[in-house]
DNA sequence: AACAACAATGCAAAAGATTATCATTTGTTT
DNA sequence: AAACAAATGATAATCTTTTGCATTGTTGTT
């Protein structure tokens, strides 16, 4: 049950919370979701919790660590629940399409960057802008 | 004279246009302006510009290639002159100050990726957020 | 140098995303 | 079940950026 999860963490299991956390876990392909995304999808499923509930929810479990917030090109905020691993987003500016991977050289050189800078690296984003494969099929036309 | 680079790029040569332009050319260490930054700037020289221009005329040069448009982590867009070259960013989150690098491996990497899940790149970004060496110290206490 | 044509500006209003306020409801503990 | 604190929802507020529109400025032409 999800009750027991949010408990652990230190947050009441209440049922925005509950939903909410439903919602992300579910999402599939869709992983990456704004705070509108995740609202629409409460709507859909005939729960009705306030969009700035939702703003705050997804803060509070970012905040627990159970997801991350991204800042992708062109406004909202995106999260996506954490599985453990770390990883860097490459999206289709025309689909919206986005794809996930993890190299390890960059990471490296990230790091001895930061040292070499002489600063601490608390975190770093790195995002890669295409155009997917599947649109520039459709494109050529 | 400024006004003849304008022409070049098909831009009038009006006094919002060439002011912004100088502060832009002259911002120095403070390479990394938003637009109320710019706004402010101009104020202090005693320029009377409106915000809405600021912004209106920033997007046509980054438009016409001569600046490049930031997102870093937290609000605005900031924006530096094109000194050519391509660079990313290392960020003090404590101070805010911002230092440039290019590592060819990780463009190089990157470029792989991009391949190796079929996109073509058209662009990336990545900022290293972290704590600099002076204010490591002055935290110490 | 004055003119017409059209682009650019400034102000204020609008928009879009997110946060804050506060009365009311809900979850948890006793 | 009662009591207390925390959470919610509706709405207003904030912050950044964009837009509408009447006015002004720039440029190529008389
Ligand atoms: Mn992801
Ligand atoms: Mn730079
Ligand atoms: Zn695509
Ligand atoms: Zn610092």
């Amino acid at each position: 049950m999800d009750s027991q999860f949010l408990k652990k963490l230190g947050l009441k299991a209440t049922l925005p919370r509950i939903k909410i956390l439903e919602i992300l876990e579910s999402a599939g392909t869709a992983r990456h979701m704004s705070a509108e995304d995740v609202y629409k999808a409460l709507l859909e499923h005939g729960e009705d919790v306030g969009l700035a509930t939702v703003y705050r929810v997804l803060t509070q479990f970012e905040q627990a660590g159970i997801l991350t917030r991204h800042h992708f090109e062109g406004g909202q905020s995106v999260f996506e629940m954490d599985e453990g691993k770390h990883h860097d987003h490459i999206l289709c500016t025309r689909c919206g399409r986005v794809d996930e991977f993890l190299d390890p050289t960059i990471e490296e050189r990230q790091k001895a960057i930061a040292d070499k800078f002489g600063y601490s690296m608390t975190d770093h984003s790195l995002y890669i802008y295409g155009i997917c494969k599947e649109c520039r099929k459709t494109e050529k036309a």
